[in-house]
DNA sequence: CTTGACCTTCCAGCAACTGGAAGGCCTATC
DNA sequence: GATAGGCCTTCCAGTTGCTGGAAGGTCAAG
């Protein structure tokens, strides 16, 4: 099979697994002519690595992931131990996210959003928190 | 002021500001040894980089908020836009991490995690939907 | 005068591809 | 046999946003 179909069938760009045998995740057989010839077990490595990577693995924890599948003495321990630390990147990426939202949306929330030049945004942005209610007791000098 | 400076009270390592200067969102003058020195506006700039960078802008974004910063005529409905649409950014990301964990919580639930080798994650990044107690009407071919 | 902290430039590398140039191969059609 | 088009090859460069390191200049203290 040509690395075109190998593509179609596996749902990876060209590019993509001509890039995956460079670094070595895949390694097809070669032609006469000097094509790629992907067998069956080639398309299963592509198909494994396409669901691993839209699964967020990293190109390192598919290789893991990879040799583990190909090991038929592998303990499931194992891959469950890389997936868990992969849900705990997953929520601590969340929750990165939503505290940045909570702050983005403030300032949306605060800026009136019209002509006038004056946006809290950019305060917020430029370190000029403005007082609003808060009282600042000290005062800044 | 010296780079090692700026770098302290904008919260930038050095490298980052350098690397700023490189791709022209700040220009310090340099003093007659050839070292940057940065003024009091260019720190601004720093500091609000700084504070961009980290509330997820892009290079080209902190760009276009950095102008609008500085134009004294600009409308905050612009600078409103820009953070809204970061917004709705935000939110599809954190939608996709959503699903990618659910898929990944239930593989790991799936999964009996002890030494036997035979695990339902691997079956399912190679592809192999175990049938479960999920009826497929149809049955693959 | 030397030490050490600071500064400079330039080059390389990270992750994970993606795009493009220049050229070889293969099949079909005229 | 020539030519067109579609596939394939390699290699090099670019993306994003830095980060690390080498080689060397500058400055203040002892």
């Amino acid at each position: 099979m040509n690395i075109g179909e190998a593509s179609e069938q596996s749902g990876l760009p060209v590019k993509t697994i001509r890039y995956y045998e460079d670094i070595g995740l895949v390694r097809p057989l070669r032609s006469e002519n000097g094509y790629r010839d992907f067998v069956d077990s080639d398309l299963q490595r592509l198909k494994f690595l396409q669901r691993s990577r839209s699964l967020g693995f990293s190109i390192d924890e598919c290789r893991e992931l990879l040799s583990l599948y190909e090991d038929r003495n592998r303990a499931s321990a194992d891959v469950k131990a890389i997936t868990h630390a992969k849900i705990k990147e997953v929520d601590r990426k969340i929750d990165e996210l939503r505290s940045l939202r909570k702050v983005l949306s403030e300032l949306v929330t605060a800026c009136h959003g019209d002509d006038r030049p004056d946006c809290p945004i950019i305060d917020d942005l430029s370190g000029q928190h403005a007082p609003d209610q808060a009282d600042e007791s000290t005062g800044r000098s």
